[in-house]
RNA sequence: UGUCCUAUGGUGUAACUGGCAACACAACUGAUUCUGGAUCAGUAGAGUCUAGGUUCGACCCCUAGUAGGACAACCA
């Protein structure tokens, strides 16, 4: 179902993003011969999340707007954090949203002999310096962002013997952190990244594609910018955090005096009631606060899809937020709005009661089962049809009756009469209580044998339309409720003392047993439903032949929940 | 006592590049409905952070403030 047709790309003539201004003006003063080619650069240490796929969409939506190529190229710098089992996932990731990077899949690693030739070029033309300082002495040397830094007394070693020094150091004949190579930019600039940063470190440990043939590392900003120059790409997106470092970029281009993307910042995404940093992601699945990365309320790629989200609401999600530059925090009413009105044509409709209360209809026969027929999505008549089984005995959802309802609810009530959906209209006769709880044990009724759907008297109005399901037919269901993460819009904005975490919502998942429409026995895992009146479910990846699990994806919307809330 | 970025309804993004502020979500009416869903019609809500300036005219340009954000990892 996931490959049914969207008419999601029909863009109305919306107005440019003011990188495509950007784009579009270059392309105008035939810069890069008209080339457009930008690249999604992860870092392979977590999983992939709804910010993530704001920028895929974005790259790789514009290489194909511009008729252009976009590179999936992994940043893969730091063997200490990075591992193939997040390269697999964010790969994994980007083909489910619907991107292909062709034969372009790239890895930083994949240049460390050219990015160590540029490096010697620095040296040799007196702008790099092998450095013995230790990290805090560094630190220390550095200043601050108001007070300048001062200089290193291994600032002006000579030529030969930093080309040498770091030959040596590539040689694995120092420990880590003994030497370093930095930059000679300027220790007073206004801009931290300028003074002297670090170009090289140390690092005697494996990396996951290299082994150990290499036991010196490039540091992202020195590999980041040549990376993107060497794959000729033309705009190289990222987000607000890397502004500050465009001149260290430039810097690196011209001394090298290769060939120079163009850098473009915007604001990432931020969701309300959920965090994006990778960090935080990592240690709630570190902590079991949520099970794994991919569990449904977490906000990574693999958690949306088990949650049931399509990669064609979280595409249609990301070009309606927009791109620009001003911090911004989305309603996640937004990304439900997405993925509702994706659902709402492609999820076939399925009756499940959650909470049930028996309905015994004394008028029906006993034994009787008859075969109702219904619409499996009334927004898709190529949807097709199903049969429900009808008997007298049934279930309906307790939120459904009340003993003494107020004016506008228009549910099941004593004398009341309500249509069951795709079946009859019944009256409540009366009602029977748990003689020690006083709790509502089961309901008498009689239908009205006239209304089966589809007959003549059916045209008959009655206010409400319950669900329901056949008590014997019905097939009990793990169904995994799950709610926002936390119980607050931004759990970032930290009051003095409290951190994220104290603001998990202690709710955000319940498990219930429901019962389900027999038509649902062989549902697969990924398989969505709509519960009719209740919300959309997917099959989660758990559920097995004789014990089906469901996910809620998102409740529908409803208005009488919000108009009781208000009394 | 720094550098850089940003500022438009509740939220997000627009405004033909200087011509009477629009779209989506959210909210609220009403119609319709065998899903209190969907659909349809409609309502309300900002005069564009502030103060000056340029201009016939400023959300847009200039100046100065104010507010928010980023930058001080041998992380990316």
């Amino acid at each position: 179902m996931e490959d049914k047709k969207n008419p999601e790309e029909e863009k109305t003539a919306r107005s440019l993003n003011f990188i495509e201004e950007i784009i579009q003006e270059d392309l105008r003063n035939t810069k890069n011969e008209g080339r457009v080619h930008t690249r999604f650069p992860p870092e392979p240490n977590g999983y992939l999340h709804i910010g993530h796929a704001k920028s895929i969409c974005l790259n790789f939506g514009l290489g194909k707007k511009y008729n252009g190529k976009t590179n999936l190229r992994f940043d893969d710098t730091n063997p200490v954090k990075e591992d193939v089992e997040y390269v697999d996932s964010i790969m994994e990731d980007v083909k489910w949203l619907g991107f292909d990077w062709e034969d372009r899949l790239f890895y930083a690693s994949d240049y460390f002999e050219q990015l160590y030739e540029y490096a010697t070029i620095l040296i040799r033309k007196g702008k790099a310096y092998v450095c013995d300082m230790t990290a805090e002495e560094i630190s220390d040397t550095r200043g601050t962002p108001t007070r300048p830094g001062k200089e290193s007394p291994f600032r002006n070693r000579a030529l030969e013997e930093n080309l040498e020094l770091f030959s040596r150091m590539r040689a694995g004949e120092f420990p880590d952190g003994a030497k370093v190579l930095r930059a000679k930019i300027d220790m007073v600039s206004p801009n931290m990244h300028m003074r002297d940063p670090i170009l090289y470190r140390i690092l005697h440990t494996p990396h996951h594609r290299t082994g150990d043939k290499w036991c010196i590392y490039p540091m992202y900003d020195f590999a980041h910018g040549q990376s993107d120059s060497i794959e000729r790409i033309t705009h190289s997106i990222c987000t607000l955090e890397f502004e500050v470092h465009r001149p260290l970029y430039d810097w690196f281009i011209r001394e090298i005096g290769i060939y120079a993307p163009r850098q473009i910042e915007f604001a990432r995404l931020n969701l309300s009631y959920t965090i994006m940093s990778k960090r935080k992601l990592l240690e709630l699945v570190q902590e079991k606060r949520v099970n794994g990365w991919d569990d449904p309320r977490m906000p990574t790629i693999c958690g949306l899809r088990r949650r049931g989200y399509t990669p064609e609401s979280i595409r249609n999600f990301a070009d309606t937020i927009g791109v620009a530059k001003r911090d911004n925090i989305i309603d996640v009413s937004l990304l439900e709005f997405c993925i509702r009105e994706d659902l709402n044509k492609r999820a076939n409709r399925v009756m499940a009661v959650l909470n049930p209360i028996k309905v015994i209809l004394d008028n029906y026969p006993e034994g009787l089962v008859e075969e109702m027929e219904t619409l499996n999505n009334p927004e898709d008549e190529s949807a097709g049809k199903r049969k429900v089984p009808f008997s007298k005995e049934i279930f309906i959802e307790r939120a459904d009756f009340m003993e003494n309802p107020p004016k506008k609810f228009f549910r099941l009530s004593p004398g009341g009469e309500v249509r069951l959906r795709s079946a009859y209209i019944i009256k409540c006769e009366s009602v029977v209580k748990d003689p020690v709880t006083g709790e509502i044990a089961e309901l008498h009724c009689t239908y009205d044998p006239l209304t089966k759907s589809g007959m003549s008297e059916s045209t008959r109005k009655v206010k409400g339309t319950l669900h329901w399901v056949s008590v014997k037919h019905a097939i009990p269901a793990e169904v995994r409720l799950y709610d926002r993460l936390f119980v607050k819009d931004d759990p970032d904005a930290t009051e003095e003392g409290k951190d994220y975490k104290d603001f998990l919502n202690p709710d955000s998942l319940k498990t219930i047993t429901a019962f389900i429409e027999p038509s649902a026995v062989n549902a697969l895992p990924g398989e969505k439903f709509q519960f009719e009146r209740i919300g959309y479910f997917c099959v989660d990846k758990d559920s097995v032949k004789d014990h089906l699990i469901m996910n809620r994806t998102v409740t529908l919307k409803d208005s009488w929940a919000k108009s009781e809330k208000s009394w």
